[in-house]
DNA sequence: GCACACTATATACAAATTGTCAATAGTTGA
DNA sequence: TCAACTATTGACAATTTGTATATAGTGTGC
């Protein structure tokens, strides 16, 4: 086991999705636009995988949660530009929902830490 | 792919590992007695697989941010007792670092999609 | 006209992480 | 003695994330 196996920076599993579905809420986009949209979630989209990204955007398309089709008279290379469904604006409420209760769950933590370095100094 | 594959909760990757290291700070336990001690932070202890609490335990053990030994005098069956290191003390520091910026990531996303609602209604 | 950088999408494969299942064992109480 | 609870462990599967690479169009400089 490598050192730093529980160094890294300690992300919420799923936490792209909710990502993309709320830039999307505010307007159509293709991958390329979201993956710099990313940064305002604290990614860095120049190291962040684009394929990763694609991916995400796939799998929500399968499970309704967005749409998409290739743009016409695009600049470039072709695009496929996606849409945020009813369903899709749904579950990002659902998920929302459930990073408040992360983030309960985190606050405990962190508050608790401050105690315990509060009762070790004089 | 089946449906729920994101809808459950949103945990953050290596949640356990602090969290053990923050309840062994507070004084040595053996994995039993932590598994109930992690409620506090959002874990159901009857449905968290044991199995689950006595890997990290080893895992942090082999990384030494944990020490052990087997408790002599102990009524029932053979009991584990873990004591926290200074160097675990010292990443539980780091990780909560690091926690620290996850919950900043989630609040931007939290505070956009307030945003987003309030946006959609008169 | 060609190498190069940038935009843009996609997929196969590997690694890391988490979850499930089952085995073992001592104690207590009915 | 059977069941329930305490207590630990290991094997295996599923899920999730990361890496690497392939493809392709456009514009710029030389």
């Amino acid at each position: 086991m490598r050192w730093g196996r529980w160094g890294g920076p300690r992300r919420l599993t799923g936490f792209l999705h909710p990502c993309l579905l709320l830039l999307l809420h505010r307007g159509d986009a293709h991958g390329y636009n979201l993956l710099q949209g990313l940064e305002e979630f604290g990614f860095d989209a120049s190291s962040l995988n684009p394929g990763l990204v694609y991916r995400a955007l796939h799998e929500m398309e399968r499970e309704g949660y967005v749409v998409s089709e290739w743009e016409e008279e695009s600049l470039g290379p072709p695009r496929r530009v996606y849409r945020l469904t009813p369903r899709g604006d749904e579950v990002l409420s659902q998920w929302v929902e459930e990073l408040r209760e992360s983030r309960r769950a985190l606050d405990r933590l962190i508050e608790a830490h401050k105690t315990h370095l509060e009762e070790h100094l004089p």
